[in-house]
DNA sequence: GTGAAAGCGCTAACAA
DNA sequence: TTGTTAGCGCTTTCAC
């Protein structure tokens, strides 16, 4: 190269350099770095790929909808892999995509990753078989139970189950005969998890565990599973599998002349940033995506780098039951009470950090 | 290669099938084909970009939140880029990160990557010379007009403006004297080209430009908006620059006592999937994201594999009002009438593709 | 239509 | 602490 000549050393020396060897004298590193300046060198990733054998990229397939948990993962994992100096390729699959995620995968395997981040519980239509088949790099699955078939998979971000069922026992605490679930796609590892944990908490307090209404995460899915639930009078609180869901589902009971919380309790999941400003403010189940998404690359950073050695455990997400306006204690049964408002709000759960929360609760 | 082997030929020949090259008989193309499935033979990516000088990869510099416009717009990116057998390296510029846009550039250069998106109205703040020095790709900035100084520097997207224009033009229709803005914050493009179209708008009708209030685009910052807006009783509608920061800012007034649309009108921007579920729901102007990545892309692909050749123009954005229950016509100044309800909405305006309009405006 | 030779810019393994 | 020698797997150029 220039630089070494310029610098009047090796090659070899200029790639220790900018690897960060030991052994290059203090006199030496400088030369070479202000030669490099001078010329305005850069590392040629493809050549250091090359000989090296690894990419320092990630790959991530991705869900393509602007959602608010995809893309905050998404987020949470660009910021953990550059800290740990890996770029990211970026795959979405489409509802609908040819190929799906074995096709997402296929193609980050041919652009060459060191790693696989599969984002969101994942579909399970897929053969199995055929999709891990010529996988040779670790593959990190977020928020799903790591697939056998895979050389190498980790999970992180599992245990959304204990967050559902903390869900559902706030609404039970509040003296509701029982929980409806609006639930996500099953499908989806996510929306199952989240069933699953709105199952336990009902069994274990011998509840009726009525019929579950299934979206597809988005807004409008809720509005119309709200117009079914708003015509059984027997509904007075759902768990909605996320906040979109939840929002089109109050919507729905508000036109149904239910109101919420007098009528219905509604809680959400996920907290998104605009679930605190909605009518009325939705109680909602935070999700910890950062942590999950860093905890997650940390995992699958060590298994590219130490394959050999153990990976540590990872632990359970924290509960982050965010209080707010949309869940009250169940009706009484006599008509007469039914005017009352939120006033009545148990103070034994913890109030947690909603942004503007305290301005929002004594709403008009 | 050990494919070259199996299928009996040149490795030269075997690049050629890989590439889609012509002069391949059809029974050397097969038999390597074959080799290839055989031997689950994937073509070196960084092979071919170190020998190639091409990286075949686009970098995006994307918005490190998880809002609707930024994220829709990634997507769009992504599956633009795939269709042109491009990938995509994605990096995030946190607020407050260090070295932000600038940083972020080089890091995709060290990559190598043969374009660079950057997504989403930019910051101003770095300074342009030491942003633009070392570039040596094309450049597509979306949503902003091409700073000089980059060589080569595209823009797509543009043209908010007008559609800021239009959404400011609906609330006029409506006989309101005047419309206030709930600006985006002013160090991105797209939050100045929404204010120059209101501002536009209103001088076109010679109406008052009340004072700005600047918000972050958050429903947060909506909300905290809302409460100034609220405590002006002059206030009958407003614009918002966003669709989050309209649903803080509803809720602020409903909070206040000030019911909208009965006495403040609320338009968003944007029509991210919740909006036509919040209560009200939110008139808004929405944004034609994929169009925008799509045309974007074919524009820097176009710069990447014919440098010479002279770009088509891009067209404007199409304006798309999507009318919901948010917006009223201005309350007039007798007490008496202000108990009425949307019934008056005016029919001019074309009614257009929300997904679930239908059902929504008759809310009780 | 197909092949041979050279080399892209780096790192690995060893030598000094 | 530094340098030498190969060679990563492809494309390029040119010859056949």
């Amino acid at each position: 190269m220039d630089v070494a000549r310029l610098a009047g050393v090796s090659q070899k020396t200029v790639s220790r350099v900018f690897n960060n060897e030991a052994y290059v004298s203090a006199e030496v590193r400088r030369r070479v770095l202000e030669a490099a300046e001078e010329l305005g060198y850069r590392l040629n990733h493809a050549a250091r790929a090359l000989a090296s054998g690894r990419t320092r990229s990630i790959g991530v397939v991705s869900l393509g909808t602007a959602l608010y948990g995809p893309a905050s993962l998404l987020i949470g994992i660009e910021r953990a892999a550059r800290d740990t100096g890996y770029a990211l390729r970026v795959v979405y699959t489409l509802e609908g995509d040819p190929g799906g995620i074995a096709g997402a995968i296929d193609f980050l395997l041919n652009q060459g990753v060191d790693g696989i981040v599969i984002s969101e519980p994942i579909d399970e239509e897929a053969d199995e078989g055929t999709v891990w088949a010529g996988v040779d790099v670790p593959v990190l699955v977020l928020g799903a139970p790591a697939p056998f078939g895979a050389a190498r998979t980790l999970c992180a971000g599992v245990g959304a189950d204990l967050l559902a069922r903390a869900a559902t026992e706030h609404l039970l605490d509040l003296g509701h005969a029982t929980v409806h679930h609006l639930a996500g796609p099953q499908r989806w590892y996510a929306a199952r998890d989240r069933l699953a944990g709105w199952r336990a908490a009902l069994a274990d307090r011998g509840c009726d565990q009525p019929p579950v209404v299934e979206g597809d995460w988005s807004a409008a899915s809720g509005y119309a599973a709200g117009r079914e639930l708003a015509a059984d009078a027997d509904v007075t609180a759902v768990f909605a599998a996320n906040d979109d869901m939840a929002i089109g589902l109050m919507r729905a009971l508000v036109e149904a002349g239910r109101r919420v919380p007098d009528d219905v309790s509604v809680i959400g999941f996920d907290d998104t940033p605009v679930a605190a400003y909605v009518t009325p403010p939705l109680t909602t189940m935070r999700q910890p995506f950062d942590p999950v998404a860093q905890e997650g690359l940390r995992l699958l950073v060590h298994a590219i780098e130490k394959p050999d050695v153990d990976l540590p455990p990872a632990h359970d997400p924290p509960v982050d039951l965010v209080l707010r306006a949309s869940t009250a204690p169940a009706p009484s049964r006599t008509p007469l009470s039914r005017g009352r408002r939120t006033a009545t709000r148990p103070r034994n759960v913890p109030r947690t950090g909603a942004p503007a929360d305290g301005g929002l609760s004594d709403h008009p």
